[in-house]
DNA sequence: ATGTGACGAATTTTT
DNA sequence: TTCGTCACAT
């Protein structure tokens, strides 16, 4: 690989200037890289170049600016954004990239919290809980709290106290500010969820942010260490943190002078808040919006020229996101000419227009005009990928689906990976009575239950109590019940040698598979759907070979970075490769570069797929031709974003995260009727496609004209039914000005039993009504045409006789 | 203790 | 439709 220190000549540490680090950027883009002082936010729109900026910055900083590597801080979200920045520092700078702190929020704080565990009262070998794991833990405390699960579902309350720590607001603080039922048993259950946390020695995801901010605010001598420490700190997708990790950044860089004399660090942001989408999780965009205020004497830097795409393209996206209220305005506009039309498709269904895609693809293909590769389909959610899928595998389109059901998510997986836990924290108890009866060996709800009463009344782990219970020291437990747990726990503490004498993570592995009868229990089964989960653990088994092969030789002796002399986990060991494995959720995830593809089904390389993904997924990827599928209001929008003005901002943004992915060509799909649980589902024309120009948009095939549907629609209809998609750029711009369109007029009003006259379907009966206002619908009853859900939304070319 | 059938709920998800 | 949870039977 090629770095700046190996081109002859072209470097001379610290004296020589170095005009390859700025000579290629832009005005906006050479500001950012060289600011120096005040904080720094940089609004980096999509396709400006945020990632490029952020590396020339770390590279200016060492190569100009006479700073140390160990002085940088470099936070992102990912562990892909991670590696792709010191992969791209590395190719600036050299091997100097290597120690330098970037990581994602999550491991700088695990980072952080295992260095200082002492004084952050927390065992080091702290084992981390994800959301599956923290759903059981609340399922266990909700029942022993005798909750009604229903109306406390563990998902309800995992949200509710995600949502707290997120905001830093601790057990005791939810229990005194709870103002109805809800709250009050939320709080409840956090309190008692948090101490089974520390009895098992666990934090979940994020309490490693909350705890890591506590630690700093609680210990200023710890704090202080840090920030003389990192002198730098950039965050990537600052839109997308949360209040603890706003304030977990304010914490490490410091906003005044300390008392000793430190000066606050330099802070340097990059984010676009129109692309937040992940404010369901927490991100707050007040962040980004406000940082000028946060910061006092901030700079910001706006980046505006895109390099991805057509204007085209451009122009839409800019006019779908401009209707979003209390946008800091901003304009994206590229020097690539106007490109190609956006083409737009009404289908009948969702079959019919994965057909059209999957023709298209092909059509692209044959012409030379794309690879499969260069193709991209997105959906709003991943159900909906199945019917591409079917069409794909029936054409022999090759294909890869991004997403869904990831890797370490799986069953199989996670129990294996319990077993590894339970192991290297036996006072894991999540992980320990996930595997007590897995696979089966006859250790019941009852023997469970028993041990869990006795652990609670002698005031026991729940680990003690089971061994208690081997030894025959529980009264209520059967004699077959006792024997069963005392082999489990003897077949625990064989596998616990091995841990013990240092066997490799990997053997270790292979021999909870044997020894358990996991694998043999997979093998003998005639559930094709075990085949594949016997080749899961196959591959989990090959990444720990891989992670044992990749922690020996890479022992870099650290360095002369004081911070890397005492690693907080031996380099190889069990608990090192858990800890990898809960921050790197992603082991089957994006095309990597390089194509080290960790597991799929597809024997084709990467570059012959077509990649399959929800919107989500999409953020951060570019490609030559996108289709956006399913614009319809109550797919995308989701139904649940309707008449909820912020979640419909969100996805709005959602959607100019779709459309900015395109590089050159942009197709919109929509579909008039699809099958959503079964029933027949008939959506209108989705707003954001309503709102792009119709001279950008050429309409490959358009909505069946009002006019070919003969009857006079409910009122309105005529105009609205033809809302987008009026074929063959015949319609004028798009009506419905600025943010009252159609789409807020009343729905039709309409109850079980009213007879209907559908200018499509024809007359028809309600049999059901679900919803209200944005959200109603109707299921109707057209005799022969068979029964359809229809959104009432704007306008139905219906009347209610 | 475990297997079966009814029932109900059902976005998005960087760690 | 599909998946996971719950009640009940074996």
């Amino acid at each position: 690989m090629s770095t700046l220190f190996d081109r002859p000549g072209a470097y001379a540490p610290s004296t020589a200037d170095h005009p390859d680090l700025l000579a290629d950027l832009n005005d906006a883009q050479r500001d950012a890289v060289t600011h120096t002082g005040g904080p720094l936010l940089v609004v980096a729109g999509a396709g400006s170049g945020k990632t490029r900026v952020l590396t020339r910055r770390i590279a200016y900083l060492l190569a100009e600016r006479g700073v140390h590597q160990g002085q940088i801080m470099a936070i992102t979200f990912t562990n892909k954004a991670a590696a792709e920045m010191r992969d791209r520092v590395g190719e600036l700078v050299g091997v100097r990239s290597n120690t330098m702190w970037v990581s994602t929020f999550h491991s700088m704080c695990v980072r952080l919290l295992r260095r200082e565990a002492r004084t952050a009262g927390l065992g080091s070998n702290f084992s981390i809980y994800d959301a599956d794991d923290s759903k059981r833990l609340l399922t266990l405390v909700a029942r022993d709290l005798d909750l009604n699960t229903k109306r406390y579902t563990p998902r309800t309350l995992a949200g509710q106290i995600s949502n707290l720590k997120n905001e830093l607001v601790d057990h005791e603080d939810a229990a005194s500010k709870a103002s109805n039922e809800l709250e009050r048993k939320v709080a409840e259950v956090y309190a008692e969820y948090q101490r089974r946390l520390q009895l098992a020695n666990a934090l979940d995801f994020d309490d490693l942010i909350m705890r890591t901010v506590h630690l700093l605010q609680a210990f200023p001598e710890v704090t202080e260490y840090y920030r003389r420490r990192f002198r730098h700190v950039l965050v990537d997708e600052y839109q997308d943190t949360n209040h603890a990790q706003y304030t977990l950044v304010r914490e490490l860089v410091g906003t005044g002078t300390s008392p000793s004399g430190v000066e606050p660090a330099e802070l340097c942001v990059v984010g676009d808040a129109d692309q937040s989408i992940y404010a369901f999780r927490g991100a707050t965009i007040r962040n980004i919006e406000e940082f000028e205020r946060d910061f006092p004497q901030a700079r910001t830097i706006m980046l505006e020229q895109n390099y991805r795409s057509t204007q085209t393209i451009l122009s839409a996206a800019n006019a779908v996101i401009s209707r979003n209220p209390n946008r800091r305005d901003k304009r994206l506009w590229s020097d690539l000419g106007a490109g190609d039309s956006i083409v737009g498709y009404v289908a009948d269904s969702e079959h019919d227009e994965a057909a059209f895609v999957a023709g298209e693809i092909d059509a692209l293909a044959d012409s030379g005009e794309a690879d499969y590769s260069d193709v991209a389909v997105f959906y709003r959610t991943n159900n909906q990928s199945r019917v591409f899928e079917e069409i794909f595998i029936r054409l022999g389109l090759p294909y890869r689906v991004v997403g869904g059901v990831r890797f370490y998510e799986r069953r199989e997986v996670r129990d294996a990976l319990a077993y590894l836990r339970v192991l290297a924290n036996p006072e894991d108890t999540v992980s320990l009575r996930r595997i007590l009866n897995v696979p089966k060996r006859g250790i019941g709800e009852r023997a469970e239950a028993a041990v869990a009463h006795h652990a609670e009344r002698e005031r026991l782990s729940f680990s003690a109590a089971l061994r208690a219970a081997a030894d025959g020291r529980i009264a209520d437990l059967n004699p077959r019940a006792q024997r069963n747990i005392a082999a489990f726990v003897a077949l625990l503490d064989e596998l616990g040698e091995r841990v013990e004498r240092g066997d490799d993570v990997a053997d270790v592995l292979e021999a909870v598979l044997e020894r358990t009868g996991y694998r043999d229990g997979l093998a003998e089964s005639d559930d094709p759907q075990d085949a594949t989960r016997l080749d899961n653990l196959t591959e989990l088994v090959t990444v720990a070979r891989e992670f044992t092969e990749s922690a020996a030789p890479a022992e870099d002796a650290g360095a002369g970075d004081e911070l890397d002399e005492e690693p907080a986990l031996p380099a190889g060991s069990l608990a090192a490769f858990l800890e990898r494995v809960s921050l790197v959720a992603d082991a089957d995830s994006l095309p990597a570069p390089d194509g080290g593809d960790a597991e799929d089904t597809g024997q084709a390389a990467d570059s012959g797929m077509v990649t399959l993904m929800t919107v989500h997924t999409a953020k951060g990827l570019e490609y030559p031709v996108v289709f956006g599928t399913g614009m319809e209001d109550g797919i995308f929008p989701h139904m649940r974003a309707l008449g909820e003005e912020a979640e419909l901002a969100e996805e709005r943004r959602l959607a100019y995260v779709a459309v900015t992915r395109a590089q050159r060509r942009l197709y919109l799909s929509r579909a008039l009727t699809r099958t959503a649980w079964g029933q027949p589902m008939s959506n209108p024309a989705s707003r954001f496609l309503t709102e792009i120009p119709s001279e950008l948009v050429e309409w490959r095939r358009s909505a069946p004209s009002a006019d070919s549907f003969g009857g006079s629609g409910a009122p309105r209809a005529a105009t609205t039914w033809a809302g987008s998609g009026q074929g063959s750029g015949k319609a004028g711009p798009v009506r419905g000005t600025a943010s009252t369109g159609w789409k807020d007029a009343v729905p039709m009003k309409l109850d079980v039993g009213d007879r209907v006259s559908h200018d499509k379907y024809g007359l028809g009966t309600v049999v059901a009504t679900e919803g209200t206002g944005p959200r109603a619908t109707a299921t109707i009853d057209f005799g022969a045409s068979g029964q359809l859900k229809l959104m009432l939304i704007g306008s139905v070319p219906m009347t209610k006789l």
